[in-house]
DNA sequence: CATATGATTCCA
DNA sequence: GGAATCATATGA
């Protein structure tokens, strides 16, 4: 069996794991995946993360050890694969967002996107819960190398408001099969700027 | 019980 | 630009 990253991997801030993970492979059964692309999805006061609504039957597996699987489906059609971290009752994740094939992906399957890699890989929601530490189907193998990783805002959260503009995207600098086009290099700071955030709002 | 919506993807 | 599609969250 493949080397697994180890429980104390998975034991710190989602911010400092998703930058971590980003080069290490994730394999399920005979397939195989480099990690390209990660956003960190910090507890209940990152109102973009799910464990703003507290403990729930949804939100078990989110606010659970660290080292295992929280899976759920999105729009009604596509599963998300995250990753628990930091510690229970933190509700801190990672999520996966692209994945690059190295063995046992057929050719053409894309695996960019969050829908697209669970595809690509077979991960489902029957995979919530499962431990990435032990013998599982699913594991998390360290990277061989440090990865250039560039940064931007996180996807498709608008909604969550000031917080959606934090730099808590992550992504290798020099993948081709990174979700979507590198935004702004915010990484070199210039950062853009939200015109109707800004003077606007205050709370 | 009724309704709104989302950590997305695909099609027109 | 808009639809697909359904579990979860929230309010009546």
């Amino acid at each position: 069996m493949r080397e697994r990253l180890p429980e104390d991997f998975y034991e710190r801030d989602a911010l400092t794991v998703a930058r971590a993970l980003v080069g290490t492979h994730l394999v399920h059964g005979d397939r195989v995946a480099r990690i390209v692309e990660t956003e960190a999805y910090r507890g209940p006061t990152d109102l973009a993360c799910h464990a703003r609504v507290g403990v729930t039957k949804r939100t078990r597996t989110l606010y659970g050890p660290p080292g295992r699987a929280y899976v759920f489906l999105i729009y009604g059609m596509y599963d998300c694969f995250n990753v628990v971290c930091f510690g229970e009752g933190k509700g801190h994740a990672v999520l996966v967002r692209a994945v690059e094939p190295v063995r046992g992906v057929a050719e053409g399957v894309r695996s960019d996107g969050p829908g697209r890699l669970t595809r690509a890989l077979g991960i489902t929601r029957a995979h919530d819960g499962e431990d990435l530490l032990g013998g599982g189907r699913i594991a998390i193998a360290p990277r061989a190398s440090r990865p250039r990783i560039a940064v931007s805002a996180r996807v498709g959260v608008a909604y969550a408001g000031a917080i959606a503009e934090a730099p808590w995207r992550f992504f290798d600098a020099a993948s081709a099969h990174v979700s979507r086009p590198s935004p702004r290099s915010i990484g070199l700071g210039l950062k853009a700027k939200a015109p109707s955030e800004s003077g606007a709002r205050r709370r």
